[in-house]
DNA sequence: AGCACTTGTCGAACTCTGTTCGGAAGGTCT
DNA sequence: AGACCTTCCGAACAGAGTTCGACAAGTGCT
């Protein structure tokens, strides 16, 4: 995690290394090997130590989790103002992908933890990010503002699944991801052409 | 699980009975909430007896989510037979989704319990199943075949992200899932109509 | 200064997992 | 009868999250 991509300024203190240890930790290993007593090792402290500053494991996820909302609603919002993408729909999109590709360890966090479905504040970071994406088609005539919600809901669902789809590959292959991301794409596009006569 | 479901026939091992036994306790549970001794004391064995029969939790899972493929191919497949829809992939579709709904924590497990990424017999019965799903688009004329299975691949990880989307809603809404569904489908109904002029 | 209270810290212990070990019971060959 | 294999199990082990009780350092009040 590069430095300037980090806005968690304040003062650092323990909550804040904890939780990027954990980041760390969770980008090397998945949740499965994130454990209480490394986050502790990493930071130099006692695992109790931890509690005064999360409730539990659950919580500490919990902040990782909207921490990541956040960054990925940074990044959209980002990418749609750069003006690279003559459509600011695909700029947005290609930002959700990229943050995928950076970040598959910490997106599968985010998405598929059992255990932060029932997260209030995480399912508001989430809403708070899809409501950035939405904002993509504002002033876009394809399609018509009523519209405008279950579209980009689509798009995002889709894009959720190409996530789950990449996350479940093993990493034997390293391009197999790309590959499976690139004919979703060209599949979509066919889906979305005049040559797709409903 | 109604009987008529199961086509899990042959003698019944405790191996058997110990799947049946997690399926009921998955579905009550979720993935975190199935233990061996929770198996154990439902097939009335001891835990060690469990390692007899698999070799590890992983392997239980394993085969969980395998017969959850091999389920959902079968499901699909009927479906597509079964004429109720004028075009197959609607029928397979809908069959995805029913199966979905009906399942969501089993397939949670299928789709995204890390622990079976690197699992190959997992993977490969997920293939079969998504196989049985491309083929609902033969004879269909609104794809060329050689576009057909990125097309169905589209499908298929759209269908993905439903159910990402699905599981991570809470229950604390029960129509909200129903909402979350029918909403995606309509905004893609949208995007595949000639209005969505690209 | 003295005292109470809060905050941050930690080692040790507790509970609950998955897992392994050694042995017992029962069948099937030779 | 003896050797072997399968199936079974209680007990123990190791590794996770969590809690407990105590200690140190600061802060505010008298």
């Amino acid at each position: 995690m590069p430095d300037e991509l980090k806005l968690n300024a304040g003062p650092v203190t323990l909550r804040r290394r904890a939780l990027d240890a954990a980041r760390g930790l969770l980008a090397a290993g998945g949740v499965d090997g994130l454990h209480l007593r490394a986050i502790a090792a990493e930071v130099r402290s006692g695992v109790a130590t931890l509690y005064h500053h999360f409730a539990d494991k659950n919580a500490l996820l919990a902040a990782l989790a909207i921490e990541g909302w956040e960054e990925l609603a940074r990044a959209i919002e980002q990418a749609m103002g750069s003006g690279k993408f003559p459509r600011r729909i695909d700029a947005a999109s290609r930002a959700f992908l990229t943050f995928i590709r950076r970040n598959p360890q910490l997106y599968a966090l985010m998405q598929t933890e059992q255990a932060l479905a029932a997260n209030d504040a995480v399912r508001a970071a989430e809403r708070a990010a899809f409501a950035v994406f939405q904002s993509s088609f504002e002033g876009d005539d394809r399609v018509p503002p009523e519209r405008v919600e279950e579209v980009s809901l689509t798009i995002w669902v889709l894009g959720r699944g190409i996530a789950s789809a990449v996350l479940m590959q093993g990493d034997d292959d390293p391009g197999a991801a790309g590959r499976l991301v690139a004919k979703v794409i060209s599949g979509f596009g066919f889906l979305l052409s005049p040559r797709f006569a409903d």
